[in-house]
DNA sequence: GTCGGAAGAGGTATTTATTCCTGTTCGACC
DNA sequence: GGTCGAACAGGAATAAATACCTCTTCCGAC
């Protein structure tokens, strides 16, 4: 199975992997920087893009990276004294409103056909966990008793939402709303709470949330 | 690594595992049987051609091949999107206002020490699936490319957030407020939209949603 | 708040892969 | 040997990906 997800889902992870956005991995590996540009995967009819087999060469020989580890393949073979990849697996993935459509479900119920791509979950990454939120300072997006899936020191954008550990033990679950050297600023995911700068030298650790319970 | 040899091999070596050559690979993957010629993997000017990806989903979807064996990857990967039972560690699970005392975390930052236990997550014979939510219409818990992970068929009580299609094709995201053995009473999850009451023979499936990406 | 570079959307031009087509070769079958 | 369909080479047309470009927004440093 290759499929358009997948190979575009492989193109961020390596970016990140690399401290790079899309386009610092393409100006990397000698592309252009807008080859990999969000805006240009699914053309305005509909149409997917499939970046080229040449360009995914580039990326690979810029980054020094096997094309087993950009697709996440397993190879229980190579035995380097790799530690276990993170927890993960494969679930298939379709778009909300296709499922209404005809064609996504075997007799069984389960999904077949053309379509579905593959998300991984909860996520790849070296340290992932899980916290149990207790209270309701967090609603409506999390209730108490909820558990929210998190990749602690992952890369962290504005707009993430991210669990905070502060030195003085405090733990937070926020929205990264501007990040410097120095300082981050946390909006609330109560947006009855003010934000709240944070300086970076207060905090232990910061985790970005990457799944929610339902 | 992957280099314009190693995919032409691939191709032929896919072709002959099928007993098929070049071209009746490309025929059976509905491409034009010339696509993957010998005369025209490199140009009259020494310039090697690449093939598409989107040639080569479509060669390892017509002969139900997995990318990793394509390339000659040794991959454990099993049934749908699903790695080796080996690679899946589950994720341990804390109290959040827990995560803020000591003797959680090693020096190195990982999941240690007394208090934590595991989250369950759905196992291997449910029929789970994502779907990605477009529009913004389900804001603030779900915003538009946000996945969520449904398990179909699941039991389903009083508060569960759902995914509902209907015999017409609508599928939606809501909270069940109320089941009797003909109607389903479901709320909306944003509270500015009304109940919607749906008759039971009117649902194609349901499904419980249980995780949403952050 | 200002500034400068990166990131990203979107449009056009260029390059490159596939498709379409024609003709030749090859191999199986009669 | 003849026939037929598949395989393959090669050229032109078409479709699709990248390159180039412009503009706007974002983001971090100061």
């Amino acid at each position: 199975m290759l499929s358009h997800g997948r190979i575009w889902e492989a193109i961020d992870r390596l970016a990140a992997d690399n401290n790079l956005s899309a386009s610092g991995l393409a100006r990397k590996a000698g592309l252009d920087p807008t080859t990999f540009n969000r805006s240009k995967r699914v053309a305005a009819d509909g149409r997917e893009r499939w970046p080229s087999t040449e360009s995914l060469s580039k990326i690979l020989v810029a980054t020094g990276t096997e094309i087993g580890d950009f697709l996440g393949i397993l190879d229980v073979h190579r035995g380097f004294g790799e530690p276990a990849a993170a927890s993960f697996r494969g679930v298939p993935l379709l778009g909300l409103a296709q499922a209404g459509a005809g064609g996504f479900f075997d007799d069984a119920g389960f999904p077949a056909g053309r379509g579905w791509e593959e998300v991984e979950f909860p996520g790849r990454g070296e340290n992932v966990f899980a916290l149990q939120v207790s209270g309701d300072s967090m609603m409506p997006l999390y209730r108490a008793g909820d558990t929210i899936i998190v990749a602690r020191d992952a890369r962290v954008n504005r707009g993430d939402r991210v669990v905070v550990k502060t030195r003085d033990g405090e733990v937070m679950a926020k929205v990264v709303q501007r990040k410097t050297l120095k300082l981050v600023e946390l909006a609330s995911l109560n947006p009855a709470h003010p934000v709240r700068s944070v300086a970076v030298a207060e905090i232990e650790w910061m985790g970005r949330i990457l799944w929610a319970s339902q």
